[in-house]
DNA sequence: AAACATTGTTCGTATATAAGAACGAATGCG
DNA sequence: CGCATTCGTTCTTATATACGAACAATGTTT
């Protein structure tokens, strides 16, 4: 580790542990981070002795504590409309009966702010914090559909990757997608991100710019014609709701 | 500041941005944590690199960022059964049709870790993530009823501080409650931490322990004592579905 | 039982950070 | 228009941290 940056460190420390239920060891921290263990060992004792980690003492390994969970917490108090926001995903819900995102994006990922399943027996499996590409589901076309194709393009410097066989992977096809979304305001996705999954969206806008999207995941099998009308038309109402809802008030990503 | 551990540095940096949606400057960050603006400035700019913090131009404020809130998330999928108690605590509210929430302990405060607001109209305010003292709410005894008297007295070095005008100050009376709990494993409170608001609660307890809780709060108006049965009810099945659900599982704070 | 592989912990010194004043750049105000 | 008050930024040196090997303490394997 060439670089001494105290603050980076603690960074490290706390990524490492993002997608690991389980924890790690200090010793696991300390090779994945490539730090010294010598090194890593105030630092984490410090963040457990803060209740930003947590230390398993019968596994002997450190995960994500309670305090992390409290400050991440507070990003979503920002938005002063967090709560009604979060009323117009379950609203979407009780419509359309199946599983609703709210999501902003952050660089070229779709990070989701909020999410309602449905009381429908298949339900999905993704979840709130979650960060995952947007070229690849409807509500990240939503979202990408605010930028314009240069800056499409510079997001993606290493093209697109598959995650099923039919993830577009041609950045000429999403562009194409996406001038389609900006007219429409409405995105679809087919099986791109999950199998047997399809996805509609809006992005909800402020001043012009996109800000958010809301999202609804639809099992392809109770995707009839009727119901992705119906579902488009709920998500028109909320993008209407929500727009009037933020369009006063400060509203930040 | 005496304190040259670089690493509390960057938890007061971001605790001190707890409950502040509209930010701090750097300055005002720098005097809130007692420390040079010259030494923080750093730190704040790797947070901000990170996304840790967002820095808004217009106000020239940072607040807390958006990869807080996916490592916060962590802190929740750790508990892999995250899901299956967001589906109860939404059981609840369709039951009930008042807010409910599901909350663990730490320290002498109560953390709500889930929230589920009821259709009707008149909603509480509280919201995830929050932090509030144990002692003022049903929650809050009901998390508070697996310690003994002695514990509870340690937690409280201070004394109780009233709230609103009916907060419980006797930690004797308090305790008393407390006794009640264990033996009745329900939890009870009238506009102590709220006006207008009363609440009923329980424990969920695994080997013996309490390791979280489960509230319904309703406006006192709503509260007939039929209403109150009936929550009393829903609360209990409760408890017993996500005890089972935790048996097996680990399940930690 | 002994060797091994874990875990976390300590320590001296090279090296990077922290203090705090002083700087420049905006903005607000009289 | 200029004084005053923000904002962030830079700089030098005293001072604290980071390295990384060697440490103790468990638990696991042979």
């Amino acid at each position: 580790m060439e670089d001494h940056n105290p603050t980076l460190r603690v960074i490290r420390i706390l990524e490492s542990l993002i997608g690991q239920p389980e924890g790690k060891t200090l010793t696991e921290i300390a090779k994945s981070c490539e730090m010294p263990k010598g090194s890593i060992f105030p630092i984490v004792h410090t963040l457990a002795d803060h209740k930003l980690l947590r230390y398993d003492d019968l596994s002997s390994k450190y995960s994500i504590g309670i305090r992390c969970y409290e400050i991440g917490n507070e990003y979503i108090m920002q938005m002063n409309v967090s709560d009604q926001i979060r009323e117009l995903t379950k609203k979407i819900v009780n419509q359309c009966r199946e599983t609703a995102h709210f999501a902003v994006l952050d660089g070229s990922d779709v990070v989701y702010l909020m999410k309602q399943d449905s009381s429908e027996a298949i339900r999905m499996v993704s979840s709130i914090g979650k960060r995952i590409p947007a070229y690849s589901t409807a509500i990240g076309k939503a979202l990408l559909s605010g930028y314009s194709d240069e800056q499409v393009h510079a997001l993606y410097p290493e093209g697109l990757q598959k995650i099923t066989d039919k993830t577009i992977t041609s950045l000429d096809v999403l562009c194409g997608q996406l001038g389609e979304i900006r007219k429409t305001k409405i995105a679809y996705e087919t099986e791109e991100s999950s199998l047997n999954i399809t996805c509609i969206a809006v992005p909800v806008e402020k001043n012009g710019e996109v800000v958010a999207a809301f999202s609804v995941s639809i099992p392809i099998f109770r995707a009839a014609k009727e119901k992705k009308e119906q579902v488009k038309a709920v998500l028109f109402e909320a993008k209407e709701e929500v727009e009037t809802l933020i369009r006063t008030l400060p509203f930040h990503i």
